[in-house]
DNA sequence: CGCCCTTGATTTATCGATTAATCAAATCTG
DNA sequence: CAGATTTGATTAATCGATAAATCAAGGGCG
């Protein structure tokens, strides 16, 4: 590796001037300045991370803590954090908090030895991180007040349910995944919301009871609204075991927009996240506390996005209108 | 932060013996270095990362290289990766290569300049990247040349295979989602060998053209096998519409055993990659090329396992022996 | 013409840990 | 007991870049 050194040495200047000329700090003739870009280039110079930040206190790398790194929607979010992160100029370090909370607290610690300048977090189910002395941005909900930016849950939540009211359905069934989860207790909350005042509802958690979709069916339900595609996934399977066509005889609605959903049949309708703009907002936030100490404005809530496909439709003419 | 200067200060020594006491190298009185040791623990001290990467020219920190991360397997991988390399006491700093194959150059460059020790790899569908200089684990498939550690892709295809043609299966439809990756031809390579003494196959590609089910079954097939979870739900779904009852009138075999196995119904039947085998196993090929220059042996293949779920089972007694 | 200011560049200290070289005192040896 | 060795610790250099302080030379001005 060649070294600023190097470059001074070569051109018979001073470090320090090779230094400035690089980094336009400083005073340099633009005649010398371009005899050192030019040896730099050739040498394929690229200054040491390590030196530099050791020197300055910054590292130019940021965090990223998840509390189970297997979680559906890691991929996109590492993805767009990466991508946001490195067209600010960072790099972005993983830990996994393999699902404990304990983890998380070592997880954090981890990073915060190598130096990071920086956390992305996307806090484990009902804690609250708390990092001192070091810029963070946490990924969760609106509802919780040490949220930094996430996607409108709540909104997600009623834009979902909204839409099927629309399309003429009266009578729902909601289907979280993990009663536990702030998060999809926000967008159960939105969809009720919107469904409260129009129509019937009633609310399971796939991690306490399934519930009997045939049941449901006759009770009069047209239209099943779910937290995660993954139970929506659930749903189709036993509604077509059931003998219940989707969408013909039940409507059903994701969330989250996995893969999966484009290779299901019919394909899930279902409630995306725009993940690339939560990292951008994230990593802009987190470069502002990091370059200056000027406050930001917290709290941002990222639209979500309905995405209607094939397993969503009219309710059947037989129900429509029918309440319980 | 606290320094190792500082507890020096305060215990009277020279920073040297300080260095010394905490790494146990060079000569300090047994006595001195557990006075260090306790001044050490009670202001927390943790030696600076940076300081040390820029002394030693070691970062301690591993690149993560994937073509995409938002591959339905790097949440698992980044996990099991991230845990061996903090068991080993290294870092992992990712890096997207959003699919292209200037922008995995691009980001081999980028971790480079970060001064990372050592880097994982999956490398871009076809592509060979060579990274000079730098320890390197490869993970892809036994039949590439460059190939570190893998799943035994091969061995894979031929355990699907094999434990429907032990069920009783003459007749296969093999599926596999892009003709262009080489680890999903391998896939259909060993079910080809396991198949082709004593059974009938018929090969598409999703990413060409999607086979008709009913058609194929009305031929005689009674098993489809395909090279990833998603291809398998797709051919489900597909079953379902059709009428073709599975596992009753077709058997369903998936492959990498993702979360919608589970949430499917019947649940998939597929084939399980050992990632933490092979996470381990790239960790200690590169920590042994980074801290020796000694050989080590390469090309590891591990073998996959297979799960039996609700997606196979005997073929139809009606099919039962009848070929074509 | 002498003084001040600007410009371009150099010196030097520093970030925090590591490590080779050195040194003083204690211990051993024949 | 003198000389050699061991032990425990200190000095000092270094990794590579940055930044404050310093300095030499040239230009402008009254």
């Amino acid at each position: 590796m060649s070294s600023i050194k190097e470059i001074a040495a070569d051109l018979g200047v001073s470090s320090a001037t090779v230094s400035n000329a690089l980094s336009g700090k400083g005073r340099v003739s633009e005649a010398t300045a371009e005899r050192i870009r030019i040896r730099a280039n050739e040498l394929g110079f690229h200054p040491s991370m390590t030196a530099r930040a050791l020197k300055t206190g910054r590292s130019g790398i940021l965090g990223l803590v998840m509390p189970d790194l297997t979680n559906p929607l890691f991929p996109r979010l590492a993805q767009s954090v990466e991508t946001a992160a490195t067209k600010a100029g960072y790099g972005v370090l993983i830990a996994d908090s393999r699902g404990s909370v304990e983890d998380q607290g070592a997880a954090i610690q981890r990073l915060r030895q190598r130096g990071v300048d920086g956390l992305v977090i996307v806090p484990h189910r009902g804690t609250r991180p708390l990092v001192k002395a070091l810029p963070t941005a946490v990924i969760h909900t609106p509802t919780d007040p040490a949220n930094t930016v996430s996607s409108d849950h709540t909104d997600g939540g009623r834009k979902a349910a909204q839409a099927l009211i629309d399309l003429g359905h009266k009578s729902f069934l909601l289907i979280g995944g993990d009663n536990s989860s702030q998060v999809q207790n926000d967008r159960i909350r939105g969809m009720i919301s919107a469904i409260k005042d129009v129509g019937h509802y009633q609310v399971f958690w796939s991690n306490v009871e399934f519930p009997d979709l045939v049941k449901s069916a006759d009770a009069g339900v047209t239209a099943v609204l779910t937290t995660s595609d993954l139970v929506a996934l659930r749903v189709l399977s036993d509604a077509h075991q059931s003998g219940l066509d989707v969408p013909g005889r039940l409507s059903v609605m994701g969330f989250d927009d996995l893969p999966l959903g484009m290779a299901v049949r019919p394909m899930l309708s279902t409630v995306e996240q725009n993940v690339t703009q939560i990292a951008e907002i994230a990593i802009s936030f987190l470069q502002a506390k990091i370059e200056s100490t000027e406050p930001e404005a917290e709290g941002v809530a990222v639209k979500m996005k309905l995405v209607m496909r094939g397993s969503t439709a009219k309710p059947p003419p037989s129900q429509q209108g029918e309440l319980k």
